[in-house]
DNA sequence: TTATCATATGAATAACTGTTCATATATTAT
DNA sequence: ATAATATATGAACAGTTATTCATATGATAA
């Protein structure tokens, strides 16, 4: 592999995306991010929750699934900060952590072109 | 597991869920739309890619490591319509497929509060 | 305190995914 | 034609991840 010559354009551009590459530590985290949503099984939960909060129990009638399975992507999704947690008695609720969750979604959507 | 029956709000909220719930099919999509944003060396060619567009051998400068790699992480983006490509000569040239790309990238950062 | 309900967790297995190496294809130049 | 350049691809291995099963924790009720 050797220059490539005939395009000084794509050299200023490669030389300019390295100067405005965020850091190994920011790629990382953003990579996590969509990383958690890029489950069918967590994505459902995301899709339950737009409705509003909802309990560990609802949440597994809403998206199906057994109950262990749900609660270990739940932790994922909470891990990336996607979903926050409050108790309630004997149950855990869950709602999605800010408006952005649901911004990413609805442009993800726009995107594929697909009504949700 | 029981029925969680103090609060009858998550049940309606269940219900309402499994109601607007995507397909199967839709939900895939989604995913699989993220799961190409989730590796860090893919994200890495993304960010490049915002000053503009580029063959393959820019692209190897400006994210580093080396070119078959690059190559099956271009060929994954450009499966789930992230990027496009066009033939220029020998050089295939690479550009973000559309204005949503950035949209979702610049809205993830948002929630992660990081400046890029 | 004991029993029950709601949720979380650890370990194990199975499935998936990324990278590397070697090589193939396609375009241009000689 | 032949060589060189630019990019893509298949196979194999290594690392990662999701699910299941069994069990643990934490909260309430009896």
């Amino acid at each position: 592999m050797a220059v490539c010559n005939h395009n000084e354009e794509h050299a200023r551009a490669a030389e300019q995306a390295k100067r405005n590459m965020p850091s190994e530590e920011e790629v990382g985290r953003v990579a996590a991010c969509f990383k958690a949503l890029s489950e069918p099984a967590r994505l459902k939960i995301l899709f339950a929750l737009r409705g509003g909060e909802m309990c560990v129990y609802h949440i597994v009638e809403a998206v199906g699934g057994n109950q262990s399975a749900v609660s270990h992507q739940l932790r994922t999704l909470r891990a990336a900060g996607i979903v926050r947690t409050r108790r309630d008695g004997q149950n855990i609720v869950y709602s999605l952590a800010d408006a952005h969750v649901i911004a990413v979604l609805e442009l993800a959507c726009a995107h594929l072109q697909c009504k949700i």
